[in-house]
DNA sequence: CAGTAATTTTT
DNA sequence: AAAATTACT
C-alpha cells in the first residue's frame, strides 16, 4: 500500500466505535488494501424516540475531537457530515470513487433497521459492504439456550458466554494512515452542535476524559486499584470502587474484550473473586444487549406484559422533578440525583436505590425515569438504561419477587453509613451528625436548625410508600 | 416433566 | 426464615 499508485478508498463509518485499536471496521479497511476516509455523521433523528440527549451529546463531541486528533497524529483525519446517514454515505462514495464502506454494528432496534436497509442499498449499487462486531464480547445471535431461543435470565446466560469464551483478539491501534486527499471534506466538528448551549457540563470534565486515550487510562486506574476489593467495595457510593468504564465503553473508546483481557492477566496478582466480579458486570452489560436485540420493544413496553395493566400514579410535575432536582427528601435519593446532575454519572448501586423510589415509592412508570437518565446520564444506553429500569420495576426479564421494594434508609446504612457520600453531593446535610444525615426527619428540630432549607419530610414516607407499591403489585398477582 | 436455582431485598 | 415466580436443564 505504500507504492506509488495510490490505493482505492474505502469509507470507515465511526458510530459507537470512536478507537483506533481494536476496531474490526478500520482494520478490515486497512487489511483489504482500501486507504481508509474516516467519516462520522451526524443524524440523531435516526435514533427514533432515542435521539441522544445533552449529556451524552457533551461526551460524544470531546470524544470525536479526541478521535479526530489521534487520526492526525497519523496522517489522515475525521470527515464529519450532517446526516441523513444514506444519502450522505451515497454522496461521499460518489464523490471520492469509494469502492467500499465498513462499519462496525449497532444493536438499538432504530439502528439495526436503518442499518439492514443501507447495507442492501449500497450493496445494490455495486459497493462492498461489510459489517463487524466491535462492541460485545457475545453478539446476540451467538448465544442461545438448548431450546435455541434467547436467554431471560442473566445466571444461564453468563454461564453459557463463560463455556464458549471465544472474544475477539485485541488488535493494536494502526500506525501510519494514509491520507485520502479529495472528495468532500464535511462540515467542522462545532457545526454538529453537540456542545450544551449554556455551560451546564462545566463540572463533568474534572471527572472525565473523553476518548481512547482517556478510556485506557480509565482501564489502567481501575486494574492497579479498584479492582482489588472489587467484589466487596464496589456498592459503596462513596468510596472509589467501580471500574468508571461505562461511558468509554458505550462510546466504544474501548473494547470489551480489551477490558477482559487486562483483568485475565491479573489472575495471578488480584484474587479470583474480584476478576469475577469485574467480568460479571461487563456479562450484565452483555445480557442487556442481548435482551434489546431480541426484544426490541422493551424501551418502550414491559417485558413482562401482565404489568401492561399496573396501577401506575399519575404524575405530578412538582413530584417528578423533586425526585429529578434531588429534592425528596430522602437523602441517598437526593446525593445520587444529584450527583448525576453534577457528573453525569451515578453510582450503580445508587441508580437502583433512586429508580425503586421514583417507581415504588412515588409509584410511577419506570419509562420516567429511563426517559431521565437518558438525557443526562454520559453514559446513557438503550440496551443497559432498559433492561436497569425494568429490572428494578420488576416489569422485566427476571422472575423478580414483587416485595423487592429497596428502603432507601436501610439502603444508605449499609452503603454509607459514615454519610460521607450524602454529604459531598447534598452539602446542606453535612453538617448534620452522622446518623441523622441518612435520616433528617428522625429529629426535625435539629435539621431544621443544621439543614435550612432541605425538605423536612419525604415527598412519599418511606413505610406508607412501600405498603402502597406492595399492594399494588398483590393486586395485580390476584387476576 | 420434575427438579433446581435464582433474586444487586425486605422485615 | 419467609415472602413468588419463572427459566432452564
Amino acid at each position: 500500500m505504500s507504492g506509488s499508485e495510490a490505493s482505492a478508498p474505502a469509507l470507515v463509518w465511526f458510530r459507537n466505535d470512536l478507537r483506533l485499536a481494536d476496531n474490526p471496521a478500520l482494520a478490515a479497511a486497512l487489511e483489504g488494501g482500501y486507504t481508509p476516509i474516516p467519516i462520522y455523521i451526524h443524524a440523531p433523528e435516526e435514533g427514533g424516540d432515542w435521539r441522544p440527549g445533552a449529556a451524552s451529546d457533551a461526551w460524544r463531541h470531546r470524544s470525536l475531537a479526541a478521535l479526530d486528533s489521534t487520526l492526525r497524529q497519523r496522517g489522515t483525519q475525521l470527515r464529519h457530515f450532517v446526516g441523513p446517514s444514506l444519502v450522505t454515505l451515497q454522496a461521499v462514495v460518489a464523490a471520492t470513487g469509494a469502492e467500499a464502506v465498513f462499519w462496525n454494528r449497532r444493536y438499538e432496534p432504530a439502528f439495526e433497521r436503518r442499518d439492514a436497509r443501507i447495507k442492501q442499498t449500497l450493496r445494490g449499487q455495486g459497493i462492498r459492504v461489510e459489517s463487524f462486531n466491535s462492541a460485545l464480547l457475545f453478539e446476540p445471535w451467538t448465544l442461545q439456550t438448548q431450546q435455541r431461543g434467547p436467554f431471560k435470565v442473566f445466571t444461564a446466560f453468563w454461564r453459557a458466554a463463560l463455556a464458549s469464551w471465544r472474544t475477539e483478539p485485541c488488535l493494536p491501534a494502526p500506525g501510519a494512515i494514509a491520507a485520502w486527499e479529495g472528495g468532500p471534506e464535511g462540515v467542522p466538528l462545532a457545526a454538529l452542535r453537540l456542545r450544551p448551549q449554556r455551560d451546564w457540563d462545566g463540572g463533568f470534565w474534572k471527572e472525565w476524559s473523553p476518548g481512547e486515550a482517556g478510556a485506557h487510562q480509565m482501564l489502567e486506574i481501575f486494574i492497579e486499584g479498584a479492582l482489588r476489593g472489587y467484589d466487596g467495595q464496589r456498592d459503596f457510593p462513596g468510596r472509589v470502587g467501580t471500574s468508571r468504564l461505562s461511558p468509554h465503553l458505550h462510546f466504544g473508546e474501548i473494547a470489551p474484550w480489551r477490558v477482559a483481557s487486562a483483568l485475565e492477566a491479573q489472575r495471578s496478582a488480584a484474587s479470583g473473586r474480584d476478576i469475577d466480579s469485574a467480568l460479571r458486570e461487563l456479562g450484565w452489560r452483555e445480557f442487556a444487549h442481548h435482551l434489546l436485540h431480541h426484544f426490541p420493544h422493551t424501551p418502550e413496553r414491559n417485558f413482562n406484559p401482565r404489568f401492561d395493566d399496573f396501577d401506575w400514579a399519575r404524575i405530578a410535575r412538582d413530584r417528578l422533578e423533586a425526585w429529578q432536582r434531588g429534592n425528596t427528601g430522602v437523602p441517598i435519593v437526593d446525593a445520587g440525583m444529584r450527583e448525576l446532575w453534577h457528573t453525569g454519572w451515578m453510582h450503580n448501586r445508587v441508580r437502583m436505590v433512586v429508580a425503586s423510589y421514583l417507581t415504588k415509592h412515588l409509584r410511577y412508570h419506570w419509562r420516567h425515569g429511563a426517559r431521565w437518565f437518558w438525557d443526562t446520564l454520559v453514559d446513557a444506553d438503550l440496551a443497559n438504561n432498559t433492561l436497569g429500569w425494568q429490572w428494578v420495576a420488576g416489569t422485566g426479564a427476571d422472575a423478580a419477587p414483587y416485595f423487592r421494594v429497596f428502603n432507601p434508609l436501610t439502603q444508605a446504612e449499609k452503603f454509607d453509613a459514615d454519610g460521607h457520600y450524602i454529604a459531598r453531593w447534598v452539602p446542606e446535610l453535612a453538617s448534620l451528625p452522622a446518623p441523622l444525615r441518612l435520616a433528617p426527619w428522625r429529629d426535625a428540630t435539629t435539621s431544621r436548625r443544621l439543614a435550612p432549607g432541605y425538605p423536612e419530610q419525604p415527598v412519599v414516607d418511606l413505610a406508607a410508600g412501600r405498603d402502597a407499591a406492595l399492594d399494588r403489585y398483590r393486586k395485580l398477582r390476584a387476576d
